[in-house]
DNA sequence: AAACGCGTGTTGAATATTTAACGGCCGTTG
DNA sequence: CAACGGCCGTTAAATATTCAACACGCGTTT
């Protein structure tokens, strides 16, 4: 509702070259062998610019997943206002299509100690995205609807990682067919 | 000699941003449809800042051919000084990976209209570079070794031109070989 | 004709960022 | 132990950039 006040051009472009270049250093070192130095240096920016934005640099990292879950939640829930095509269940190609647009920011994600941030925030997000598809009424042998939500969530961010992790070898068209097929395979659709 | 006083790092990103978005259009419409306030919106960058460094969009392109042809200059300069392998005859490789690593500019140079003001300084770059190249005593019969060169370099010119419209068909390692060839035989390079 | 939209250059005040410096901590080297 | 180098986190003053507002020209619409 509320119009946000236009936030200032230089502070878009400084943070924005500041995650550039961690994300560079993230995907080429680890984790703790990065230092603010580093960052500042590549990105252009001094140092101090960094603190007045993130408080270190885990808050820098926590800020960058934070902004793809946030990415992704609006992606979704944009697309769930449209009527015709709701969701990630009926059509996870547009899911499929992020990832691999911002393809060395889920690379360095997933082929990092630290994974382990970034996997519980996505798994938190997709499983609650399953959750309120499956409100349907089950004739089945009633499965407690947040196991089934988490086990099909880890199910998925196991196939997202995997098609990272092999350079994306599948176009996010026949990811996303794939992954329709596997959902309804484990009805979790809700309409007729 | 005199160390240049380090500019300010907003000044620096500024100009790179400025840079890579006029480049960006550049290579997507024609130049007099290019507008300031076009550059400005996709630099993230406020249009006062663009007049702050330059007068309007020609000075902005004068100065992205001069930052080039700069380059270029310092390349083999530096190269010169380093004894074993001078210049741009006797090793034109380093020549063809600076072209092939500003592929973006380069291409964009060739595919527009403007490329005149371009060629006419890169043709210029070159003919002197190949100039100093032939004080050789010749026992020919006398051609005039500015015209030589102007011819060379035309020549070159027009190989390069020929190489990145063709988004780059052959290695730089196979380049350099064939235009070092061409040189020999035509008698350019200085030493036995 | 007047009114409008759109791009250009140019200003002054507000603000983000830079620079250079500080003190502190830690690991290495003498 | 002392000295050093490197990184940290913070500060004050200098500076580049932003924003909003001008006036201008120019083509289009009313």
């Amino acid at each position: 509702m509320e119009t946000t006040v236009k936030t200032d051009r230089r502070i878009l472009r400084s943070k924005q070259s500041i995650i550039k270049s961690f994300l560079e250093l993230f995907s080429e070192k680890e984790f703790e062998q990065i230092t603010i130095n580093e960052i500042a240096e590549r990105a252009n920016v001094n140092r101090g610019t960094i603190y007045l934005h993130y408080s270190d640099k885990y808050d820098l990292l926590d800020k960058c997943i934070e902004d793809h879950i946030n990415e992704l939640i609006s992606l979704c829930t944009k697309r769930e206002a449209h009527k015709d095509k709701q969701g990630m269940v009926q059509d996870p190609k547009p899911i499929f299509d992020y990832f691999r647009d911002h393809f060395p920011f889920f690379s360095a994600m997933f082929s990092n100690q630290r994974v382990f941030l970034f996997r519980e925030q996505l798994l938190n997000f997709i499983s609650v995205n399953l959750m309120v598809k499956m409100k349907r009424p089950d004739n089945q042998p009633d499965i407690d609807h947040e196991l089934k939500a988490q086990f099909m969530a880890s199910a998925f961010i196991g196939i997202v990682e995997w098609w990272i992790r092999h350079q994306m070898p599948h176009s996010t068209q026949f990811m996303a067919e794939q992954v329709r097929n596997l959902f309804e395979n484990n009805q979790v659709y809700t309409n007729h």
